[in-house]
DNA sequence: GTGAAAGCGCTAACAA
DNA sequence: TTGTTAGCGCTTTCAC
């Protein structure tokens, strides 16, 4: 096999400048039909591909878009949720010929020493975890790429993101439950200082305040978003001989876990006790049918913020802008 | 702000030359400690960051490798198998100051129909279920970049893979059922159309063997490995009155519909009927802690698949080669 | 020790 | 319609 073929040796085969064979390929100029089957017969005989690099560098894009990864978001068996919205993320990429460069840089410790760390050779990224990646978004935004966050961000203004609300979706499942008879609904909702929690606590309450109740603190609980969390809340609650008729989990993985310690208390599920997860849809083809979910589509939601994020690389969108999806409430019948 | 600094702008503000900037920055020059730190500050000011691109022209590499993600692995819920992997590839990258450029094109029809795709802005690639992407195999290897295999390619020479021992695998599940007092087990194995299929049964059948049993052919069954399959194929055997005292399944997810059934119909696991599942330590954490498990490590696949890449793209590794992991049981007690 | 200048492979403004 | 040429921003040989 030959070199690599360039624009150069297709030109000289083809007996033709460097800017026709551009032109041939890119189709942005009109050439005689007989020359443009000359280039291409060239560049099929020897085998070409335009340098993808060579282009970025004098168009000033890369047709790629960076995901930023937090370490903290991996590893974690069962992270239903981020994989999932990846998945939407790669669609949408896939559907407008972009690629997605996945970040794990900015992890370590040491990267923030680094202030020099090369530009990202991206045209633009996808956050989420917003809080806390201020050194990727501080980043992004230094090198003026456009972002989008999935997941509100602290200060709304110039940012463009996505999100789901939070509070209807506990306050649908709250509601669910109590239209199934519960009274006393178990909630384990995530951990304190999520701004999440906050919201979910917020539509639990508003479940019970539609049928004037008020919610019992003894009935909220916490977990770490985890199969075990919700194992041992559950157990936890079990043996302490709380009193509750049905269980509401801030997703879909603690909900399996409540359910796992139920049955083991021989307590039947959903029968005796519904559970509920909230979250992921992703999750739904590998949890218990026993589930009843009510789901934020991560799926959805990456692919909204990876379309939206093209839109404004394209110019097509200005104003920072931000879509907040509904969940909807998902009954799994047994199969 | 200003524009964007480039390595001229910094040399002006420094006073010096382009050159004397760049081997500033890549330590490849003695320079004199003084016009150091005149560039670095200069740098330092401008909010200097080298454009990574340019430097791929001109160095001939990105630092970037390739991840090929057949469609089929995505929109499947429950795929931990591939998202484990992933893990291990991002991690060992990471590691190296590697990032990962997912790829996903080759995947739509109209693909294959260019053959002018442009270049891949990689140093390397990792593909996984070879046997059917010779899309972007032959593109790899035409484009001359170094590639490491995950799973068994068809013709073994000249090309570098990890892969499991699948044999090794279910003869130390079935042997582990035996050892717990099993004599006829159902055996949920993967659809018959996959290598692995083959391997499996193999297992199950030295397993036997050993005992000096043969294998009943109606304990076989077939799943393609969701959880869906797994609850359907024991249900069927249920009501198929199929005799059996323990369950072996082709993969977690398979194990946990089994166990589903087997709870539905009233029948005890672990205790009356044990489960077991095999590959996939990722799912460990939510799957039910009643399945025992052999482990096949997807994710040390991905670490050690990505290492090896990055030794063959450093030229550190020529001859071709291949890992083969051996697998580990797991029993995981109920919490 | 440092600088000038020639590439890396492509695009696009400017000429013809 | 097609060709010439000046970049895109960096690395690295060659010269001083």
């Amino acid at each position: 096999m030959q070199e690599k073929a360039t624009i150069e040796t297709v030109a000289r085969r083809a007996g033709v400048s460097k800017s026709t064979v551009s032109y041939v390929l890119s189709g942005k100029r009109k050439i005689s039909r007989e020359i443009q089957e000359r280039v291409l017969k060239a560049a099929r005989e020897l085998n070409y591909r335009p340098n993808q690099i060579a282009r970025s560098l004098s168009q000033q894009e890369t047709r790629i878009i960076g995901l930023y990864v937090p370490h903290r978001n991996r590893r974690r068996s069962g992270d239903f949720y981020f994989y999932s919205m990846l998945e939407g993320v790669l669609d949408s990429l896939d559907a407008e010929g972009y690629r997605l460069l996945l970040n794990t840089s900015g992890n370590r410790p040491d990267d923030a020493e680094d202030p020099l760390g090369t530009a990202l050779p991206i045209d633009g990224g996808i956050l989420m975890n917003l809080r806390k990646d201020h050194a990727y978004l501080n980043r992004l935004q230094e090198e003026r790429k456009p972002f989008v966050a999935i997941g509100t961000p602290d200060t709304t203004d110039e940012v463009f993101y996505v999100d789901v609300d939070l509070v209807s979706a506990s306050f649908l499942a709250t509601r669910h439950l109590f239209g199934r008879g519960a009274r006393r609904i178990f909630f384990i909702n995530s951990p304190e200082d999520f701004i999440q929690s906050r919201q979910r606590l917020e539509g639990y309450t508003l479940g019970h305040s539609e049928l004037g109740l008020e919610v019992d603190k003894a009935l909220v609980a916490r977990a770490d978003f985890k199969t075990e969390d919700g194992y041992g809340a559950t157990r936890k609650a079990l043996d302490a001989k709380l009193s509750f008729d049905a269980v509401l989990c801030c997703n879909d993985n603690v909900a399996l876990g409540a359910i796992n310690a139920l049955r083991e208390a021989q307590i039947a599920v959903p029968d005796k006790i519904p559970v509920m997860g909230m979250g992921g849809s992703a999750i739904g083809g590998i949890t218990s049918p026993a589930i009843t979910t009510v789901d934020f589509s991560p799926y959805d939601m990456g692919s909204l913020a990876a379309k939206l994020l093209i839109e404004v690389i394209q110019r097509k969108r200005i104003q920072p802008c931000h879509t907040i999806l509904s969940p909807k409430l998902i009954i799994r019948e047994t199969a």
